[in-house]
DNA sequence: ATCTTTGTTCAGAAAAAACTTTACGTACTT
DNA sequence: AAGTACGTAAAGTTTTTTCTGAACAAAGAT
């Protein structure tokens, strides 16, 4: 009978962690990584390599990665447990932060990358205008394609200060955490 | 001599294309895609499939399904052209307008299964609890799944009235399009 | 100091994804 | 109506990614 409710409690934590790990695939985390994800979530303990191994059924190799990619997105934590050897991860449960610090994480680091390689390129046509020997058509498509750039440099701008804005939590004003009651 | 400067121009223009092309790749765009993508981009005029096909030395399928891809993403719009059976595709130059959609599209999505599945559960994990049976260690591990369950979905209503900000552009208010000047 | 325990690196196997070729359906042309 | 041009679906191949098991290095225990 206490059976019956275990397998109750397992099939509704189940059902929301295969759920929630396959969504986090159409992010870029792996399904097993999901799925190692919310089995933490669901779990009252830190947990150990072995224990997750021993969870998913799958290489302690894979929880290592695992649990490293997770620690980079900073959804885990681990923590310190005194008497034991073995390392323990937690999920980190502010989620808000967690998708904050995912999204600057690599959002910034992509429109970084971009705006480099826009403004080095933006400069050497600059300078390719410069020259007088350049053909009407050329000169034209040279131009077309600085104006490509800036806009995409604008846009880049404002996603700068949007991600500002969530770092600092600012957005936290124009969308409250908690509903405004009516 | 006219060639040195059209090189030039290649050379600019592929930096920041391969640059897009490879970040795109963090959030779920294949590398390929994302080089159709940004070869659209320095296009002066709207592209067939086999002009993006020769383009890109690539076969005619895949362009079919990159393209698919980018319209689904609302990337490149299919565009009339009178005279000619083929479609012909251009990018979508306002990029605020493609990163809100992109955003809305998956995270949207994605946030409404976790939702549902998490209502789901909720449900029949409350239900479980109405037992009078319940071992005073397994509605522990109930309640606990419950909190779990609530946090999150907390998350989820906060993330669905973020992306309702962006989607009635409310964030350029917050956030402006021009930076404002000091 | 030697022997365990623990996490990670590396090489190879298994699985998944991307790409191409062939084939087909639809719509336009003649 | 027959032929041609076009986009896409399906099947097959190649490339990439994910996962595992063995070997290794660091830290602790005996």
């Amino acid at each position: 009978m206490e059976d019956k409710h275990e397998e109750k409690l397992n099939k509704a934590q189940e059902r929301v962690i295969e759920t929630l790990a396959k969504n986090m695939e159409l992010y870029g985390i792996t399904m097993s990584t999901g799925l190692l994800y919310g089995t933490m979530l669901f779990q009252d303990k830190a947990m150990t390599l072995d224990e997750m191994g021993e969870a998913l059924g799958m290489s302690k190799t894979s929880m290592s990665t695992g649990v490293r990619t997770l620690m980079d997105l900073q959804m885990v934590d681990k923590i310190w447990k005194k008497g034991t050897r073995k390392d323990h991860y937690e999920v980190n449960l502010d989620w808000h932060q967690t998708f904050i610090d995912f999204f600057s994480l690599k959002w910034r680091a992509a429109s970084e990358q971009n705006v480099h390689a826009m403004k080095k390129s933006r400069l050497e046509l600059q300078s390719l205008l410069q020259n007088e020997e350049l053909s009407e058509d050329l000169k034209a498509r040279v131009e077309r394609s600085i104006t490509r750039i800036d806009n995409a440099l604008a846009y880049y701008d404002w996603l700068s200060r949007f991600i500002d804005t969530m770092e600092s939590h600012e957005i936290f004003e124009l969308v409250p955490k908690d509903p405004v009651k009516k």
